[in-house]
DNA sequence: AGTCTAGGTCGTCACAGTTC
DNA sequence: GAACTGTGACGACCTAGACT
């Protein structure tokens, strides 16, 4: 049975953006590359966005009888929600229209695409644009669907405006809890999002408590056991979930002798499958992983040094295969990306030939008309043809190349 | 039905480069 | 200098399809 991983492909390949052409090339020569931003302002730069591509669905379908949309917070799964009643999104946002999908569909593909080109402290951002980004073109045709992208897309904008009080970690937290958030409404299962008492912000999108997505990890999962129609949207919840957002039990693990030293069959201890602690409340890193408590006179947020060394190589390891995951899935991309160059300008080639053909059967035909002493169709081929100037002409008409 | 093979996925290691 | 990220390489595993 092949893995049903998170689909991110569709909003990445989709997407006009220049830069998502070729991800690797253009990392690497702009020197981008390693270069991380800080959370806060990479939320900062992108909630602009998020929030023009709200607005533009607002605007869009202001002019269709919306239906209204109950978000119903349920306190079995929520805590939170029961000082918080059920609200309605506002009808413009519940009312998309297929213009709106259009045109959200553009601005979140751009939107996906700097999320990308930036490091995992927003990835579960990018991850939420591009599972709406999808949803919001499979919406088009069920009235149900888009009032739940509407959902969705307001959750994330909610998430993207949160962080400039946030500090790093939670910026990461959030942004997972949206990702679950926008998964639950695309999935069509309960989206259990809360409302915050502000209303609506500046735009006319409602404001969400992303503080009050902290039971969303447990539940989803919950929620996922009776059998998520979306396998995309199960599988991504079901990492958010095992990703120690808010927990930092760690795995007792034995340091386990290499893969390929193993014997066939010997048991593998399998980290990534251990099973999603829940007790940890505290920071995370940037990429999710539990802020571990500074140690006595460590200078560094998190250091490990503290631990045992098979508790940092457990950690290593789930990083590094959550690492491994990205890069496969960004050379994925990168790989249909360049496949798709190669057939556009094929295309494009052999139109432009076509064209040519075209336009010199009509010169030709011109030709024999009218008595022409240059040979346009040189031109058209591309092949230049000597003009009868000097050589002194020449010089001076032209830059030297070489120069 | 059993075997072979190609292709895909995944976890891990190693290493270079970056960040703090 | 420790911790971190990204990525190539490798081996293990799985699956689908072809073949016997």
């Amino acid at each position: 049975m092949p893995s049903a991983g998170p689909d991110y492909t569709h909003a990445l390949t989709s997407a006009k953006d220049p830069h998502l052409t070729s991800p690797f090339p253009e990392l690497d020569s702009d020197g981008e590359r390693g270069k991380k931003e800080q959370p806060t302002a990479i939320s900062a730069s992108i909630a602009p966005e998020m929030t023009t591509a709200a607005t533009a669905l607002a605007t869009t379908a202001a002019t269709a009888q919306p239906p209204s949309l109950e978000i119903s917070v349920s306190p079995a799964v929520n805590p939170l929600a029961a000082s918080a009643p059920s609200t309605s999104v506002p009808d413009a946002l519940a009312s998309l229209t297929h213009a709106a999908h259009d045109q959200a569909l553009e601005i979140i593909n751009s939107l996906q695409s700097s999320a990308r080109r930036r490091r995992s402290s927003v990835e579960a951002v990018a991850a939420a644009s591009s599972v709406l980004a999808s949803f919001a073109s499979s919406a088009k045709a069920r009235h149900a669907n888009r009032t739940e992208a509407a959902a969705a897309l307001a959750t994330a904008v909610a998430a993207a405006n949160s962080p400039p009080v946030l500090n790093p970690q939670m910026t990461y937290s959030s942004g997972q809890h949206s990702a679950a958030a926008a998964l639950l409404a695309a999935s069509g299962l309960h989206p259990g999002i809360l409302p915050t008492d502000s209303g609506m912000g500046d735009t006319g999108i409602p404001q969400f408590d992303v503080a009050s997505f902290g039971a969303l990890p447990a539940y989803a999962v919950e929620a996922t056991v009776g059998g998520d129609p979306s396998n995309t949207a199960q599988t991504l919840l079901t990492t958010i979930a095992e990703t120690p957002t808010r927990s930092a039990g760690k795995p007792a693990v034995a340091a386990k002798p290499s893969r390929r030293k193993a014997a066939a069959g010997e048991p593998d201890l399998e980290l990534s499958m251990s099973p999603p602690s829940s007790q940890f409340d505290g920071p995370l890193t940037s990429n999710g992983m539990p802020l571990t408590p500074d140690a006595p006179g460590s200078g560094r947020p998190g250091s490990l040094r503290h631990l045992t060394p098979d508790e940092r190589r457990a950690r290593r390891l789930q990083r590094n295969r959550l690492a491994a995951k990205e890069c496969r899935q960004k050379k994925k991309v990168y790989i249909t990306n360049l496949e798709q160059q190669v057939e556009d300008l094929e295309n494009e080639n052999s139109r432009l030939r076509k064209e040519i053909e075209e336009l010199n059967a009509k010169l030709t035909l011109g030709g024999m008309r009218t008595s022409s002493t240059a040979d346009p169709a040189l031109v058209l081929n591309g092949e230049s043809p000597q003009p009868k100037r000097s050589r002194v002409a020449d010089r001076s008409a032209a830059p030297n190349p070489d120069v």
